[in-house]
DNA sequence: CGGTATCCCACATGATACTG
DNA sequence: CAGTATCATGTGGGATACCG
């Protein structure tokens, strides 16, 4: 897949160290979490309101993973009642580079994708 | 998340344009059969081959997502018994590139990742 | 060879209610 | 405010058997 381990095959197997981040990426929140801690370091609700549609479990499940995953770090506010605040890691921002590169190419062949998935969805029609 | 989008908003929704490849790219095989169709184009059981672990219902299905999302082309060898070669399209092979990227970080960072994940864990049970 | 057809289960996601 | 607890459900993935 990388430019220098095309064809060694470790990218085939299904223990292939990249697979944790696949899997983080793959899923329906995080990389949108990550988008919104980009901007700023944001408390709990905050972020919540951001992503219009997420429960507040699943919005919990996601930053506990990002969080176990080194990618944001949480921390708790001493103020009245408690507030918690959560922030991209240097390694979390290290990732804005290649998932920036995959955002823009996801965006310039939108299109083209989903002409394709219309040509194919129409095929089986006939 | 891209370079001019930082602050957009468009990829906090959920029917942002990227979502159908960040999905794709999510699952379990997917990058891992383009890896193999890379190479070189190849028939079905050629691919099932290489990936240890798959069965031929879920290479299927992995395939035929491919397929219509325009990664992938399926053409019918006039042979016997009959063949079937899936080999990248253009669109597909321009992936390449910014999922290489991805997966350079991923290799990369891997260690650091477990690290912190172990660190996570560990902090659970005290 | 390259598939479908069934059945099954685990897990991600979600709705709702309750709490320090 | 920022969760946890509980219950429900849809889907991805897998095992197995059969087919043109």
């Amino acid at each position: 897949m990388s430019s220098s381990d095309v064809d060694t095959g470790i990218v085939l197997r299904s223990d292939c160290p990249s697979r944790p981040v696949f899997d983080q990426i793959g899923d329906k929140w995080s990389v949108m979490v990550m988008a919104v801690l980009l901007e700023r370091p944001s408390r709990f609700n905050a972020i919540k309101r951001r992503l219009e549609g997420v429960t507040q479990r699943v919005l919990t499940q996601t930053l506990r993973r990002l969080e176990r995953n080194g990618m944001i770090e949480r921390r708790v506010l001493p103020t009245s009642p408690i507030g918690v605040e959560y922030s991209l890691t240097p390694l979390g921002r290290s990732l804005r580079e290649p998932l920036g590169q995959l955002y823009d190419w996801a965006v310039a062949r939108a299109d083209e994708i989903r002409a394709h998935q219309l040509d194919y969805d129409r095929r089986l029609q006939s």
